[in-house]
RNA sequence: GGGGUCGUAGUGUAGCCUGGUUUAACACGCCUGCCUGUCACGCAGGAGAUCGCGAGUUCAAAUCUCGUCGACCCCGCCA
């Protein structure tokens, strides 16, 4: 690039006296001075006008040769992106010329001065919202792509969420403890990123899943009440909304139980909704019981924006003379269905978009009817159905003139599965959800089942986690019927999107002891992997328990993206790459050396 | 590990199904010049792509086939 040294000029002694987001018709008059880039230069030969862009908007400035020859002539020379500072008089718009999309619109800048103070090649892509850039470009231009104002929106949503939350928490008593990043490697849940030591050969830590371990250690050392807004780490691979490192906005408490932590959540939110969106969210939230969303959601997460719940047929077809049936409920499946009342001709390609789409989710098979006029009705089992179980079918699903059933039978975890993604494909397919209007939709997801069989591994496995209460009523099962137990676990789901989750902990090292055991974590293995936790629960552990947001995904729904990638500021590949820095990369050999590791590809 | 969508000048797309009248089109951006009230400024001219990469089929491949790489969506996985 030549005549760089010429043209770039130094800052020296001017000073910055606005930002370019704030001049208004009040600061006529003013001699002002802005930085920022040059969004876009309109040149008429006599008249220049530049579109001056900063951190906080947009100011027109222009360059009248008969104001300035020197600023004109400087100012022929700039390009898009080019950093330029001026400097000039605030003056109002030619009537007629006013420009009402612009915040600043009724006024610009007749500039005086102008200094260069820096020079930019012609960008890969246009700074602004109006074009859809491929994501392999934006990642590698990050920088660039974090310079368009959506991007700049959600990036100071985020921080406001952030700055709101920890105001909230601070002044309810909580404190921002920091915990261990380089830490131990804990077998159940996810997968671990392990980073090895140095000093201790052959040895390895493991970067934090959570810090669940921790703030309980912390409630053990008394703090009471603790938050942190934290990275974590889970070695998995990757959707719209989960990355392999996030951040969770974590929480415990001492001496409470279930309902304290639901009130004072409620009120977070209710404080964070009044500050960043001036909206009144309605409390307190509504409760389900974790079956209750299965059964009639088939999720953990239902959104409630919309409804279509799930009906039970299974008894129905208790007499089916339709084979598949008869297999599945001899099998204890359940036949289940759910009810599409807008009056939607269903085309054969639908029908057969719709039978792959519950194929992935493993389902065997789709089943439809569709009640016509009077008795007529339109079915792929209709050679199947008696009349009976027509009219049954009927009472049942409370089914109108043109209400299609769609319905599953299978294995019963199937047919919540693939019912409850049908409910949600329909539900936009169909547009039941009105994005128009902004809804927000909390509900507590409580009385999770404690422990889950495995039936790869043979064992019981932790819904929640190792170390959540079971319901006090329920601890006596745990000898006789473990998978009867509920346990004090709760989730919180907003529109449908798990945000949140957490638990009442055990306090008590008994308890904590039948837990792991049941869990097919022996005496020594428990001593080994988690020995520091049940120490520390003989030491006088008060009641303690918590929940952990996904801060990304919180700042995703409020930022109406549909990725957290859109509001993490240097987000990974689904390969969990970074195109930008290109992590991960290959180290040298001397650094594996010192390392104690040999690569084995 | 599996299924799907996509990959064409700097960017976004069209062309691909049905191979050859395509010298690969359009818009934005870029370069040069003109233009004193634009804000998606306008006008005139110009540069820029061996169609992700590799093999195959064919007289002939952006177009068909296979492989491969990358991005995205989903299943598995993610307590």
């Amino acid at each position: 690039m030549k005549n760089t040294k010429e043209i770039i000029e130094s800052i020296s002694s001017w000073k910055r006296t606005n930002s370019c987001g704030e001049l208004r018709k009040k600061d006529i008059g003013k001699e002002v001075v802005l930085m920022g880039w040059v969004q876009s230069r309109r040149d008429h030969g006599g008249l220049i006008f530049v579109d001056l862009r900063d951190c906080n908007g947009l100011t027109q400035i222009v360059f009248d040769p008969e104001e300035s020859t020197e600023a004109h002539q400087k100012v022929r020379k700039i390009k898009n992106e080019y950093v330029i500072a001026i400097k000039g008089i605030v003056v109002p718009r030619l009537p007629g010329s006013e420009n009402p999309n612009m915040p600043t619109g009724d006024i610009e800048v007749r500039v005086k001065q102008i200094k260069i103070l820096n020079i930019s090649e012609a960008l890969p892509f246009n700074i602004d919202d109006k074009l859809e850039i491929s994501d392999n470009l934006r990642l590698k231009y990050r920088y660039l792509d974090l310079r368009r104002p959506k991007m700049q929106r959600n990036i100071k949503l985020r921080h406001q969420i952030c700055m709101e939350i920890r105001n909230y928490l601070n002044n309810k008593g909580f404190l921002d403890i920091e915990t261990p990043f380089l830490t131990k490697s804990t077998p159940e849940g996810a997968r671990d990123y392990i980073v090895p030591s140095r000093v201790n050969p052959g040895k390895f830590y493991a970067l934090p899943q959570s810090p669940q371990l921790f703030k309980q250690l912390l409630m053990i050392a008394g703090f009471e009440k603790y938050y942190q807004i934290v990275r974590c780490f889970r070695d998995e691979d990757l959707r719209a909304d989960r990355a392999p490192e996030f951040t969770q906005l974590d929480m415990e408490m001492s001496f409470i139980d279930r309902e304290e932590v639901f009130s004072l959540i409620e009120e977070m939110f209710v404080y964070l909704f009044k500050k960043l969106f001036d909206v009144e969210i309605a409390t307190p939230f509504l409760k389900m019981d974790y079956q209750e969303a299965i059964s009639k959601y088939g999720t953990d997460k239902p959104d409630l924006r919309f409804g279509m719940e799930i009906i039970d047929l299974t008894k129905v077809f208790n007499k089916s003379s339709f084979k598949v049936f008869q297999e599945v409920l001899s099998n204890q499946g359940k036949i289940c269905a759910i009810k599409v009342e807008e009056d939607n001709q269903f085309s054969r390609k639908k029908l057969d978009d719709l039978q792959l789409f519950i194929s992935s989710f493993g389902a065997k098979g789709l089943s439809f009817i569709k009640f016509k006029e009077g008795k007529d009705f339109q079915s792929s089992i209709a050679k199947f159905l008696s009349s009976e179980e027509i009219e049954k079918i009927r009472r049942e699903t409370k089914a109108q003139q043109g209400n299609i059933i769609l319905i599953i039978a299978d294995k019963k975890e199937i047919v919540y599965e693939t019912l409850g993604n049908l409910r949600l494909k329909l539900a936009n397919d169909l547009n039941l959800i009105k994005k128009e209007k902004e809804e927000y939709n909390f509900l507590w997801v409580t009385n999770f089942p404690l422990l889950m069989y495995n039936q790869e591994e043979k064992r019981f496995e932790a819904v929640h986690h190792p170390f959540t209460a079971p319901l006090d009523e329920d601890i006596k099962l745990l000898d006789s019927d473990p998978l009867k137990i509920r346990s004090k676990a709760y989730d919180l789901v907003l529109n449908g999107n798990e945000i949140g989750g957490g638990s009442i902990r055990i306090h008590n090292n008994d308890i904590q002891k039948k837990v792991f055991k049941l869990l097919g974590i022996d005496d020594k293995k428990a001593e080994q992997k988690f020995g520091f936790l049940l120490q520390a629960l003989k030491y006088g552990a008060p009641p303690h328990g918590g929940i952990a947001f996904g801060l990304d995904r919180l700042a995703m729904i409020l930022a109406g993206a549909r990725s957290i990638r859109e509001v993490i500021a240097f987000p990974k590949t689904q390969k969990a790459t970074c195109l930008l820095t290109d992590a991960p990369s290959e180290v040298d050999l001397k650094q594996l050396k010192e390392l104690h590791i040999k690569l084995d590809l």
